[in-house]
Order: structure tokens, then sequence, then C-alpha cells
RNA sequence: GCCGUCGUAGCUCAGUGGUAGAGCGCAUCCUUGGUAAGGCUGAGGUCGGGAGUUCAAUUCUCCCCGACGGCACCA
């Protein structure tokens, strides 16, 4: 007797199923003798107490990825955790008196029941979160080793500054200008920030970029982009008078990486808050008002773009470093950037735009120096646009004739002949300060006194925990202003001291939980042996926004520890496969009166949507990321309360390749869900047993059909393209549909094989609904468990073709041949076809082209 | 401006130097004891545009158009 397929009853037994069995149980070393590991990651979420449908598809890639390699006889481990510390919580503490300890555990609860029902196959045993003191005790022994080893330092930098909130703001905090809690405009200000050392591993973070052929060509790419390396030369231009005040003894520092347009050089251009512009300014207002104006310029990035070009001339000369006797002209322009190279440049107009833009605004001289490939000296000039490509020197003395290239070598070498300068390389990675005004991250375990400076906190007194009573009724630190916490003595003297009372960037926390999590009992921060088995991550799968900072700090991480003795990791690389998923988005909808709609708030009818609540009618807008301000969600709970997980995770893995984003749309959902309903007839409609051995016939069609099944949907898996995967079981569905109605010698048989090898198929993406058919089919054990089934090749293709036949490139005519049936007999099969025939009467056969297994071409 | 990805059926996407495909949607019909349904059949495509290479181009090359993403006063 039929039933319809409950996944209310069946998820819930099957999950009960797995957590009794502990199949998802990572073994250690040891217990897994010669299996092979695969460490399997997606990044971990932000406690936020809601579980998004981003979150789903997120983690339904890795469900796939770890049950396959679980499959596939792989000892995986597959870990989730808490990235808990962080804004929400201090927002929630400001604008609903939570505390922000207690509202991040509530959340972790509620999401942790969310998370149950998807049935993912996550090792809950190893679960921790950020904000746990164990964790960020040991995160605070990591940082004193750090600090030790030279790769934490204190530095006073630039940092925005929210001057209502009191607090430094990360650069992706402030939104045109302004504080996105406050709204107030940010200052820049100088601030001794606590400060990694990530530069030190510029050149290494680079050139590792080349071994990750599991990576992203895109992320690469931006990694690479943003470590942004430059080949040239720093050297310096003598003064022609006295030294300036500010001013290094030797003359002006600049990094160029054309050293060969030197000689069109006609001005050198500091950055405003270069000291030497900031001292001269002290005595002169016309350079004091420039430093101010240039400073007004928004921080957003079409702001920068608008600035016209601005700059004062400072008064002083410096001296050409190939000719002494050329005196030129030092100014400070607004485009220079004090955080680059040296915060100098000289300027070769000629050669570089923004460098033409300003001599052509301050009327300083232009020298075309570079000739493009033929073209005519006598004739060539510059007019509002600079010519930055190579060519051969011009108007350059000792270069002229030269290349491009040849003129860099041999204009470094006159300047390191000259003792002016060097070939050098440049940077755009900057080091990574991490100290934040706030009061829910990990506290840096430092104490400032006033006999000894900073002095470490010593490993025994670890962890420094946070308060748990804060105050947030007034803006700033709570830390800052606890009555107790910071006070504390000084280790070394013994005296009244005060804890620092920053705290880390979050991104401290999420660079290394992935080495946490190969041994989350261990009394160190990291357990060496276990890293060692388990680092790196095979898989690791989250949101390309994570491109830069994340992945670049937990290389940097990776390679600090390795450094510190903490691991053992030769390259440096913690994540040797990354995939980064696309978005879920789905339509938006705006009422008659222009506020966002919820899907939930509307209905359609004769393919034209209304409010519900008022009947009015309802603009359907653009699709989106799903998010909370443009109302567009699907609940990933409700879904599965009405349809179950394996429908959920079935629709977000099913349309679009995982890197791209995936629609969601209620038909979409409604066809994920007769599809499980098939899935289920189809196991329930299976012969109870097998009928003899496979002969030719819909046996043997069935047969072959499934060993390409099984090829294609391993293939989408292992190359990451779920979504072939799933179409494939589709067709694969559709088949078996088909062969419930064929008859024929052994039709049972295969029939039963081939329910069976779907029930397999489909387990990593809709492991529930496998479970059950499984079992259903007399399937031995779990389906979890059941070793992944392998393609028999010889059975993929059958033993006769079928080939196009074409007159002139058009298909005419289709032939049977036999795969052995050699060029010749292929000819003449084709020439007898009575439909190609036709096509062939009263001419001359001028050729004919035969492709084994593909094509015949008859060429008249 | 620079770099990258993409453009195939109404929608979401496979695919390939040689027959243009899947799922969903749509239409017709069948079933109404698998019923928040199921099944049969079908329509629908100058494979973004143009040029080139080739016996043959949706596929390779070049140019153009469009969409999306990243970077951007980085010397």
């Amino acid at each position: 007797m039929a039933t319809r397929y409950n996944a209310r009853e069946v998820e819930p037994k099957w999950q009960k199923a797995w957590d009794d069995a502990k199949v998802f149980e990572a073994k250690s070393p040891s217990e897994a003798g010669d299996m092979p590991k695969a460490y399997v990651l997606e990044m971990f979420p932000y406690p936020s107490g809601r579980l998004h449908m981003g979150h789903v598809r997120n983690y339904a890639m890795g469900d796939v990825v770890a049950r396959f390699h679980k499959s596939k006889g792989y000892n995986v481990l597959h870990p989730m955790g808490w990235d808990a510390f962080g804004m929400p919580a201090e927002n929630a503490a400001m604008e609903k008196g939570a505390q922000p300890g207690i509202w991040t555990h509530e959340n972790i609860d509620a999401m942790k029941e969310q998370f149950a029902p998807l049935g993912l196959s996550f090792d809950w045993n190893r679960e921790f979160a950020t904000c746990d003191a164990e964790y960020y005790g040991h995160q605070q022994k990591i940082f004193l080793k750090f600090w030790e080893n030279d790769l934490v330092f204190r530095k006073k930098s630039k940092v925005n500054w929210d001057p209502v909130d009191n607090t430094v703001l990360a650069n992706e905090q402030v939104i045109d200008g302004k504080g996105w809690r406050s709204g107030a405009e940010v200052e820049q200000k100088e601030l001794e920030q606590w400060t990694m050392k990530i530069t030190k591993y510029a050149d290494d973070l680079l050139s590792g970029l080349q071994n990750l052929d599991k990576w992203p060509e895109k992320v690469r790419t931006m990694q690479a982009n943003w470590i942004g390396k430059s080949i040239g030369a720093t050297f310096k231009w003598p003064y022609a008078g006295d030294v300036p005040a500010g001013g290094d003894e030797n003359g002006i520092e600049v990094f160029t990486t054309r050293p060969d347009t030197l000689f069109g050089a006609s001005f050198v251009a500091l950055a405003p808050d270069h000291p030497i512009t900031k001292e001269l300014a002290k005595t002169n207002t016309k350079i004091a008002e420039f430093i101010v104006e240039a400073a007004k310029g928004g921080t957003t990035e079409e702001a920068i773009e608008k600035a016209p070009k601005l700059g004062v001339d400072l008064g002083f000369k410096v001296k050409h470093p190939f000719n002494p006797d050329w005196k030129i002209p030092v100014w400070s322009a607004n485009f220079v950037l004090s955080t680059y190279g040296s915060g100098a440049v000289f300027g070769s107009p000629a050669g570089d735009q923004r460098d033409l833009d300003f001599a052509r605004k301050y009327d300083l001289p232009v020298i075309p120096v570079v000739l493009p490939t033929n073209t005519d000296e006598a004739s060539y000039s510059i007019e509002n646009e600079a010519y930055t490509g190579n060519g051969t020197l011009i108007n350059s003395e000792f270069l002229n004739g030269m290349d491009s290239n040849g003129a860099i070598k041999a204009a470094i070498a006159k300047l390191e002949e000259l003792g002016l300068g060097t070939s050098s390389t440049t940077y755009r990675l900057r080091d990574w300060g991490i100290s934040r005004q706030r009061y829910w991250g990990c506290p840096i375990p430092a104490i400032r006194c006033d006999n000894c400076g900073v002095v470490p906190v010593p490993e025994d007194q670890l962890p420094i925990e946070l308060p748990e009573d804060p105050d947030f009724s007034e803006p700033g630190n709570p830390l800052d202003r606890h009555p107790t916490w910071k006070h504390t003595s000084c280790p070394k003297c013994g005296k009244d001291a005060v804890r620092e009372t920053d705290t880390m960037d979050t991104f401290m926390d999420s660079s290394w939980y992935f080495a946490r999590f190969c041994d989350t009992q261990t009394g160190e921060p990291v357990n060496k042996e276990a890293v060692g088995y388990w680092l790196p991550v095979d898989q690791y799968i989250g949101g390309v926004e994570h491109a830069i900072l994340h992945l670049l700090y937990s290389r940097f991480f990776t390679r600090a520890l390795h450094d510190c003795d903490l691991i053992d990791l030769p390259n440096g690389e913690p994540f040797a496969g990354l995939f980064t998923q696309g978005m879920v988005t789905h339509e938006t909808y705006k009422s008659l009166k222009g506020q966002w709609l919820s899907p939930d708030d509307i209905d359609e009818k004769d393919g034209s949507y209304f409010e519900i609540a008022t009947g009015e009618p309802v603009s359907v807008g653009s699709i989106e990321k799903m998010s909370k301000s443009k109302k567009n969600v699907v609940d990933p709970s409700v879904i599965i309360g009405d349809y179950g997980a394996d429908v959920a995770r079935w629709f977000v893995l099913s349309d679009s390749p995982p890197e791209r984003d995936v629609e969601w749309t209620q038909s979409g959902a409604e066809g994920s869900w007769k599809f499980i309903q098939k899935l289920w007839s189809l196991a329930e409609a299976a012969p109870s047993d097998d009928d003899g051995e496979i002969k030719d016939g819909p046996a043997m069609d069935l047969l072959r059909t499934t060993h390409k099944t099984i090829d294609g949907v391993t293939r989408g898996i292992t190359e990451f393209r779920f979504n072939t995967s799933v179409a494939q079981i589709h067709e694969f569905a559709n088949a078996l549909k088909k062969a419930e109605n064929a008859k024929g010698p052994g039709i049972a048989t295969a029939r039963r094989f081939a329910l069976k090898t779907l029930a397999q198929l489909i387990s990593p993406f809709a492991p529930h609904i496998a479970e059950e058919s499984w079992a259903t089919l007399g399937g031995e054990g779990l389906v979890t468990l059941a070793p992944w089934p392998i393609a028999d090749e010889k059975l993929m293709s059958s033993d006769t073709l079928t080939l196009p036949v074409q007159v002139n490139g058009k298909k005419r005519g289709e032939i049977q041949v036999d795969k052995s049936a050699s060029k010749e007999d292929v000819e003449k099969i084709a020439l007898a076809d009575p439909k190609v025939s036709s096509f062939l009467a009263d001419t001359q056969i001028k050729k004919i082209i035969v492709v084994p297994g593909r094509i015949v071409n008859i060429v008249i």
C-alpha cells in the first residue's frame, strides 16, 4: 500500500539514528589508521539568533562534501562553532539592556535548535564559541607568543574615530564619512594601536597564492591586488639649500616604479601629513590651510575620484639626482598618500596622469621622456593625456635610446653608483591594527605600569576574563570605566597598574579557530600533533565577502603560529581548498505606500500580486540578497516545518551553480517537494526481489543509465557543481519511472540496483529520504555509511552508436553503426541511407569526412 | 579607468569544433482509491551582435554590446 512520505516523522528518526551511531564523530589519528583524512569546514556563523537561507546553502554544500567523503572512506572532520564576539551584542546591550554574554548564549541556543532539524553531519562534540573564556584565554596566550616573537607591537596610526560613540571604527563601518551607528562625522585620529606584523609575510603571502590551485582565481587575484607588490626604486632627492624643518638630513626619499622617467621630473610632491609639510605648516598659514583643505575630502571612492588635484608650493627646492645643477620645486599635494611608500613622490607629468593634471593646474613643465613605439619624435607631444606605457627614452641624457625596461635598470644602477638609492619593493598591504575600544571582544593581555611601561600579563594569570557587569548606559568603552576591572598590580614591580582596556578585533578570533577544532580538549591553544594531522582544511566553504580580510588574516596567523613553534605547517597555508558560494536571493515587494512587504504578506492572483491585508496591488521589485531591511526573507525554519529539511537542502543545491546566487521561489520549493515525493514513490514501487541476470533490453538500458548517473553525480560533487548532480538525479528518476512499466529478463534486478544506487547518490543532498529509501529497499546498515558506488566504464555506453550524417555541414540523416565499425563501413552505411542519398542525387561527392564516434560529413 | 565572471527555451541552468539538452513553468489529453496528486504528449531556441579560421562554429580567434562582481589618486 502506497503511503505519503512524511518528512516530519522520518527526518527526526534518522537524525537520532545518526546520533546514536555517532557516525559524524571524527576519529583520532590513531583510530583512523590507513584512512585518508578530510577536513571539511564551512565558515562558522555569527550567532545572530536566527538561521537564514544563506546559512542553509552554505552548510548544505559543506554537508554534501563531508558526507561524500565519509562514503568514500575518509576520516572526516566536520566541526561547528560560533564566531561570537562583536558589535551586535553590544548594540543589543545599548538598545535593550541585554548583557552581551547572556544575549549571545541565548542566540547560540536558539540557532543550535534551528540547526538540528537540517540533519547536517556536524561533529558537535567539538563545538565552542569564541566568547568562551577557555577559547579566548588561549587566544591571549597566542597573543603573548606573538609579542615575544615581535609579531605584535604598538604603533601610532591613523584610525577612524567616532567622536559620539568614542570608539575606533573599522573602514567598513564608516559609511559616507559617517559612523554607521551614531551618524557622526568620522574623524581621523592618531591612536596607539596594537598591531600585527602581517607585512613581515607580505612576500610569502603573495607567492603562496600560486600554490593555492584549489582556490578561486578571483580570490587569489583579490588578495594579490590587496598585497599590492610594486618593484621599483627608493632614492633621495638632496636638498638644494638648507635641510627644511622636519626633513631627513640627506634629502627627500621617494619610491617609484618608473625610475626611467626621472628626466621628466618637474616637481617633488609630499603628502599633506608628511613630516616636512606638517613642520612647515607651523610657520606658514598657506600650507596650514592646504592641509586642512586636503583632509576635508570625503572618504568614499566617488569623493576621491572627483576630488581635484590640489597642492601648495612648500618654498624650497631639491637637486635632481642625475644633475645637481637642476633644481626642482617641492610641493605638497593632496593625491600623495602618506601611508604608501615614503609619503613622497616625484612628478613626471608626461608619464603619469595625476602628475600631468597637477602640472597643468600649477603650470609646471611637461617633458616627454618615453616615446611610444612607431611614433615620430619630432611631432610627438603630450597634451592632456599622459603616456604611461613603455617605449624608447628621449630627452633623457644617458638613457636616450634605451627601452623602458633597460632604462629602469640603468637608472637604478646610476642611483646606486651615486649612493642615492637602490632598487626596492613596496607593498600596499599594511600592518593590521587590532585594538578596539569595545567590551565584547578578547581582552588584550597587557598591563600599563608607570614604572615599567607596558608589560605582558604572565601566562599563569590567563585568561583575563571580561567582567560580567559592564555598564552600557553611556557611550564609550565599558571596560575603561568599569569600577574595578582594570585596576591591578604590575607583574614586574608589583605597584599599582592598569590593564589594557582595548579588546582584540574579532577577526583575531576567526584567524585560528580552524586549528582549535583539530583538538578542542587540549590545554594548549592548539594541539600540534592534531593540527599536523588535520590541517590544512581540505575544503573550506564560505562567502566571497571574506575573500580578503578573514582569509588573509588566517593565512598570516598560520605562518605566525608556525614561526612561534605552536604548529607545524611548513607551507603556512591553512586552507588547501576554498570555495566561495553565492547568495540566496528573492524578489522584493513594495506596497502602494512604498513600504517593503514580506513574501508572507502578499498573495498571487492571475499572475499579479496583492497585499493580503489591504487587497491593494503590490509592485514587484528587483531580485536581491535576502535581507531584513527589504523584508524579502524566507525563514528556513518555516520551510523545514512545511516541507522538511531535505526539500530545503535540495532546493538550495539545485538550480544555480554553487558559486552563483540562487533565487528562492515558492514554485521552486514546491518543485523540490514534488521531487522528494517522487523519490519516495519510486522506492515504494521497488520490486521485492531480484529476477535473475541482467541481459539486453530495458534492464541493460537501465543498468547503463545507472552507471552513467553514478559517474555524472560523482563528478558533479568532486567538481563542486552540485546543480549538475541534481539535474542528473532528476533524469535518473525519470528513467526509473519509465522502467516501472518495462518488462524483460532481469528488469527487477536492474531496478533494485538502480534504486539502491539512487538512495546512495541522493544521500549527500537529501540524507533523510535517502536513509528511508535505503531501509525500504533492504539496504544494509545506514546509507550514510555505505561505500560510494563506483561507475563501471564499460557499462556507461552501448555497443552501437547513432551517428548524424551531414551534407555540406547540415544534418540530413542519422545512421546506426556498430561501435567497432571501420571508416569504410561507416561511409557505406551513410551513403546507403535513403534520406542522405536523396541529397546526393546527380552530384559529385568531393570528400567524405568521418569522425569516428562523432559524425559523418559528405561534401558535394 | 583596470581586472575578473557571465550572456543557450518563459525561468534557473547543463553541454559541445560535428544530432541543441535538463528541471521548473506553459498547453492538450488521461487518471481521480499514490490526491497539499500522478501520468502521456506537445509547443517553445538565427546558443547576445558582427567578422575571421574550418568541409563544419553555439563551441576556437578578434572586435563590439549588455549584466554582475572586485579594485582604484598605490607613485
